[in-house]
DNA sequence: GTCTATAACTCGATAGAC
DNA sequence: GTCTATCGAGTTATAGAC
């Protein structure tokens, strides 16, 4: 008799990401304590490390599921609406200007952690070539080819996250309608 | 009576500057010493030092130096082609490859190091204002602001760093003229 | 906790420009 | 003669091994 429920396990285990990401964002990876992220979960430290091994397995899993999400929203997306509510689930997370700091955090520890700079580049690549699909789907300009297509709308969102942390008085919400202003401009000029 | 050469005195900083931001590009700012900057600058530790109070600071000068070279470009550009001519400054240094990887690791120091982050805060606010007031006196859509479309300027030249560190197959150099066909197309759609 | 290796930084001396 | 640029061995702090 298995005594395990999966689904309450992957719920668990989905909020200890969830809040430890919250604690990563704020005060960085290395200043975060392993005891902080189970007071914030509601949790002993014994639970968690039944669900993770690690300090950095947990920051690691964070951006496993940011890809796992990523592919789930690319794979209900279709045409251009489709485009647009990919690049809505991408800024999403800007919602909390904290995470901006989340993603320099990553950035600076995939510098010092070669499999985790791996993960990145294939979550970067997996995003790209699926945005690549789904615009092929699309009435966009013919010239431009959907991988440079797909590589600039990516660029684009990192230019929010980019400004967000760097320019105290760049309101990204108020931002997103100009980033799609400017895709659809780039990629339907005639629209 | 002054002995000190203020022409040579300056060049010679600048060359330090120079060698040692392409040491920091490879190797990073923890993981170069000042031994290898000295070795590579063609002087000895003791001379470095005359120059540079600390590591530190030549990192620091490195982005100081940068916030001249942009001050200065922008001050003698004017009209559309001034704006293109300061993006080909903006994205020049991606000839080599290497400095995305500078950038990393100004962004990784400045989150270690609160005046670092102020001094890049203020080079990205000089450069934004810099650039409203250039779009100002040219002929854009005028329903996009001046400070929203330089501060998107910006966001799309660190989109370009961006995909070039994450991205092995994203070649900078072939990609500029797509933003520049992206900053013409959400500026001036009509043209 | 102690030890060692490494790397940032110091200092006194020297050479040469004005 | 004075003042500056240069040198490089020496000092000290620290990070990692055991």
């Amino acid at each position: 008799m298995r005594t395990v429920d999966p689904v309450r396990h992957s719920a668990k285990r989905r909020h200890i990401i969830d809040t430890a990401a919250g604690c990563f964002a704020v005060k960085g990876f290395e200043r975060t304590t392993v005891a902080e992220i189970c007071t914030a979960a509601g949790i002993s430290t014994g639970s968690l490390f039944h669900y993770f091994p690690s300090k950095k397995a947990i920051f690691r899993a964070i951006f496993e599921q940011d890809g796992l999400d990523n592919a789930r929203v690319l794979s209900s997306a279709s045409g251009w609406a489709g485009v647009l509510s990919v690049i809505d689930h991408l800024v999403a997370p800007l919602a909390d200007r904290a995470v901006a700091g989340l993603v320099v955090e990553l950035v600076a520890q995939a510098g010092r952690d070669p499999s985790l700079a791996a993960l990145v580049v294939q979550n970067e690549l997996a995003l790209r070539d699926g945005l690549a699909t789904l615009l092929s789907s699309c009435d966009i300009d013919p010239s431009v080819p959907p991988v440079t297509a797909a590589s600039w709308i990516q660029g684009l969102v990192d230019g929010l996250y980019s400004r967000t942390s760097l320019d105290p008085s760049f309101d990204p919400a108020e931002q997103v309608p100009v980033l799609k202003q400017i895709v659809t401009r780039f990629l339907r000029p005639t629209s």
